[in-house]
DNA sequence: TGTTAGCACTCTATAAAGTTGAGTGCTAAT
DNA sequence: ATTAGCACTCAACTTTATAGAGTGCTAACA
């Protein structure tokens, strides 16, 4: 038995109404939904044969037929075509508001959980290596001191630290200088005990702010290795029937919020930035987090610069308007592109 | 009618049990529980006086009885004798995981989560006014600047620039010096068009860059204005029967999403750091956020320094464990004051 | 006079039985 | 190959019956 032009139509049919309205779709409304001109019997052999071919399925005796996963992978495979989004140049909306990466990813999440109605989730970028540009000391007052850090690619981080000693002005320039110059262009592999011991051999009496300076380094470089994750939105999932039954909600919510194992999403992607802009779709079981195995997932790529990279995902119920999602994606990453070409941030 | 001793303690024999299973309480049941020794049919009649009174309530002719707000609110008033809890020193695993307020904050409300099963959220102290304390310009390279902007109070914020044209390392030291000459000790209030005038005609083919950092001291003062809320567990909410119908769900967790709503709590909040820690405890339609009207908040005040303060929250169904709750809040600012108070952060 | 046993009554929750309607599969006719 | 027609199925809904928890009231009791 094979998939005929008229079976796909029908399979096609089939979903897209399932998508619009969640009801098992019949055969009667296929034979007037399309313009296939057959009777409501034709319909039913043809499904029956799409059902024994795993496309569809009866989610009980005498009901219509709903997609199988198979059937949304066909659909989202060959069968769709993708909606071009409506929605209008978020870009300015954007560049107003985020004057930072980090709110500027949290607000591409508001946008799409709001222009989508569901949840979002957006990653911070997955850098390689973590070399420290330089390191910035200016005393704040007679016991305190500032300490920026600048890593490659311009991330800041800062700390404040507190010194038993009194501060001298020409110390803190000295220790500036002796950090910097152990210090600039390394990666954090490379800052080993003799290193540490010979900087420290040459600072006198300020060892001990020394250590802690190194250890916030340290801290500073690790935590940006490691990728956070914002959400949005997250309360769209509860207004999905087939989703919103307490036990499934929870899992889902539970995972959203504590988003530890949304990183999976960056972790296991295949980066194909290809002519799809690097679009995935997960349907149900193929999802590897388990709360999800009722949902599906779309993510995309962003790059910042090559090899600088993180997703931006669309959790919905595997129903979920791919079309329009796509398509809302597609636009989406054309925005960050554009944004990032003319780096502002 | 008046409320003895005997109608005292059989509203709370109530109210203990309603607490605890969520189902109306029978006359019988309180019979047995309490060491009264009184008949089902004593109940009985001193139940009736209570419900006239208002404290309790029978959800449908034939059931037993539930706690009204008003039965609550005198719980929660005189009756009620808080656990000593036992949730061992949160202190050192506090100080570890948080090296900086805002994680510190975001660990405050995790653990509370965690600790009692209801959602939680924690707000940033909310300052009376922000002055600069100093500001610091590096030169990253030959087109780009990094600005660290230092409020009172140790606040450090940082952003990066872009000049259009090539920048001279002794011009970066005098902008430097001219900003901080101009700008020191001001607060926002007293940033006005005469002294941005002023301080442009001293920087020469800087201009754009000059405006372009006042824009983000501005923007800087703001947002440290601004109280930020942290929420955690909100997923606990969805544990309740009486709160996972989905209207109420989704209003609840939506409100706890979005997080605008909740800063009311500190601007509504009477400080009252008494001998309870300024524990407040709103019950039902005494909440001021529409979508709790059908919660309990419990919220508790700590103070960093002399008049610096913010809110933590815990947010549950109306028959929360007060006692555990009000208990483990006056534990953690008994912390959070210990941190505070050798303020490492 | 306060307390209690006893009983009729109420009302929810749950189960059981009946009804409806959408949808199917199969057969026979076109 | 297509389709009209019909018997059959099954979830969803409605109705009816049943059980049980809890009450209010009355009358008896200490």
């Amino acid at each position: 038995m094979d998939l005929d032009d008229r079976k796909l139509k029908i399979l096609q049919a089939v979903i897209k109404n399932y998508l619009e309205t969640g009801e098992p779709v019949g055969s009667r409304t296929i034979s007037k939904y399309t313009d296939l001109n057959l009777s409501s019997a034709t319909i039913r052999n043809e499904m029956a044969d799409l059902e024994e071919l795993g496309y569809i399925i009866q989610p009980h005796t005498s009901a219509g037929r709903i997609p199988t996963d198979k059937g949304y992978r066909l659909y989202v495979d060959t069968l769709m075509q993708e909606k071009v989004d409506e929605v209008n140049n978020m870009r300015d909306d954007l560049l107003e508001k985020a004057d930072r990466m980090e709110n500027l990813l949290q607000q591409v999440a508001k946008m799409l959980a709001v222009n989508t109605n569901y949840a979002t989730m957006v990653t911070t970028p997955k850098y390689r290596s973590r070399k420290i540009k330089f390191i910035q000391l200016t005393d704040v007052d007679e016991y305190q001191v500032l300490a920026v850090i600048v890593l490659e690619g311009n991330i800041v981080k800062n700390r404040m630290f507190r010194s038993d000693v009194a501060l001298v002005k020409e110390d803190v320039l000295k220790l500036n200088l002796a950090l910097n110059t152990f210090l600039q262009g390394l990666d954090i592999e490379e800052i080993n005990i003799g290193l540490v011991q010979k900087l420290k051999s040459q600072v006198g009496s300020y060892q001990e702010l020394v250590s802690e300076i190194l250890d916030a380094i340290a801290t500073a470089i690790q935590e940006e290795g490691d990728i956070r994750v914002y959400t949005s939105g997250a309360t769209n999932i509860l207004k999905y029937p087939e989703l919103s039954d307490m036990n499934k909600a929870l899992d889902i919510l539970s995972t959203l919020e504590n988003k530890e194992e949304l990183t999976q999403f960056v972790e296991n992607g295949d980066i194909q930035p290809d002519e799809k802009r690097g679009i995935q779709v997960y349907i149900g079981d193929e999802n590897k987090v388990d709360s999800m195995k009722d949902c599906s997932v779309v993510t995309a790529t962003y790059e910042i610069e090559e090899g600088i990279y993180g997703k931006v995902g669309i959790i919905g119920p595997k129903r979920m308007d791919y079309e329009r999602v796509v398509g809302t994606l597609q636009n989406m990453m054309g925005q960050l592109d554009d944004i990032f070409k003319n780096k502002k941030p």
